[in-house]
DNA sequence: CGCAAGCAAAGTGTCAACACCTTTTCGGTT
DNA sequence: AACCGAAAAGGTGTTGACACTTTGCTTGCG
């Protein structure tokens, strides 16, 4: 996205077969389409996407990776189970690494991509003024927002963590539980105290007003799910 | 292990072709048999295991999904490089992670694996003491107490985390940059502070104190690769 | 002599078939 | 009629073979 696309990029980016299906699945997993707790039958899958079973399998396999899926030998694979309890911890280990994520960020992030996430807030801004686009956008925003902060930690490791593992987890509770957050101007102010601190380029504040923001979510769900 | 075995256990605890072979292979990687950064010819392995390349490439699915190996399209998997720098990362998300894993600890933990942990650190004690058993025993002890005590936040999230993924990729740096730690009474030290903040049931102390011990091991690393 | 195009070898991605385990159903017994 | 045991059906684990991509080498041209 940053980088100019004439500088070689990865020699042969091949998107595989399993690629799309892991895609596809992962979808269809996180939008509730496979339910919750619902088993995986590998042949019926197969014959729905039209692939061997051997594809199917390797996709299965990045599933459980992502602990989206739950596979126990010779009894097949099961879409994880959402319960209250462990969203709450989800939210516990978020605190913790998103409060890293800001704090190294404060540290780390380009002018350039600081810029850039103030665009991004002043258009966040904007869309809750107008009171439209409520419901999707949003929360897609709110997840871009903290994509950035976690991206801009340049730690690779945390990134790989967040991004790739636990965001679409996060991302199939938040569809599930349905969340129509009403808390999202409450949710927009604290990314504006977080933006700040990092302009201000204060990595103690950057982490708790993240840990704050995140604590407040999570008080929020416990509420409403109690 | 704390379960009376006469209570129904898992139906059928199945151990598949693909466990073993990743197992194996996990361990070879750790222990550096299979050097970094060597890439994984598949028919060779297979041939060398006696078994077929598909299960070889769902344990390889496996040690993708660690982080032990990175595999590109049509390219095949190389083992992970180990870099200083990505080291350094880590132990930065360790103590945040850690960190976490003490304060819930300290309040989660049962008077039982209390007193359980203790009596590991009083072993640990004497076998220091005696000066004896140095290099492998120190270290996994300092797995050991480690590992108990992130079992002990209960979070599930948080221990699926780092038991079954960060936790191999932690014993492959280990024993591959060879951290033959000088630092094993300071440890030890540190550890028995960690357990007098749990037995106070102080959260904040044991987060504290912990993340100083996990500091503490990334500046001595920092230094030792300077 | 150097370089580009093309060819051969090796390796990965994908597939269909076989073997073993689990579950269900059916028949026999108490 | 209810229960136990065995056979059949469905599903997962594993295998070997096929197709396509990448790589290294050879060959022909500048």
């Amino acid at each position: 996205m940053n980088e100019p696309s004439l500088i070689a990029l990865e020699p042969s980016i091949g998107v595989t077969l399993t690629d799309r299906l892991f895609d596809a699945l992962q979808r269809a997993i996180v939008e509730g389409e496979i339910p919750q707790g619902s088993k995986i039958s590998e042949p019926e899958l197969a014959r729905r996407h039209g692939v061997s079973r051997g594809s199917l399998r390797a996709a299965i396999a990045r599933l459980e990776a992502c602990k989206l899926v739950e596979r126990k030998p010779n009894l097949g694979a099961r879409v994880v189970e959402l319960s209250a309890e462990q969203l709450i911890e989800l939210f516990q280990l978020r605190e913790a690494l998103e409060g890293m994520a800001a704090r190294l960020a404060a540290q780390a992030m380009t002018a350039a991509e600081i810029d850039a996430l103030g665009a991004l807030l002043e258009q966040h801004g904007q869309q809750i003024e107008q009171e439209q686009g409520q419901a999707y956008f949003q929360q897609q925003g709110d997840l871009d927002f903290h994509f950035r902060i976690v991206q801009g930690s340049k730690n690779r490791q945390l990134i790989a963590l967040l991004c790739e593992d636990l965001y679409h987890l996060l991302r199939m509770y938040r569809v599930q539980f349905g969340m129509r957050s009403q808390r999202s101007r409450h949710a927009f102010d604290e990314h504006c105290y977080l933006l700040n601190a990092i302009r201000a380029r204060d990595p103690e504040m950057a982490e708790l007003v993240m840990r704050q923001h995140v604590r407040s979510s999570r008080r929020h769900l416990e509420q409403a799910l109690a």
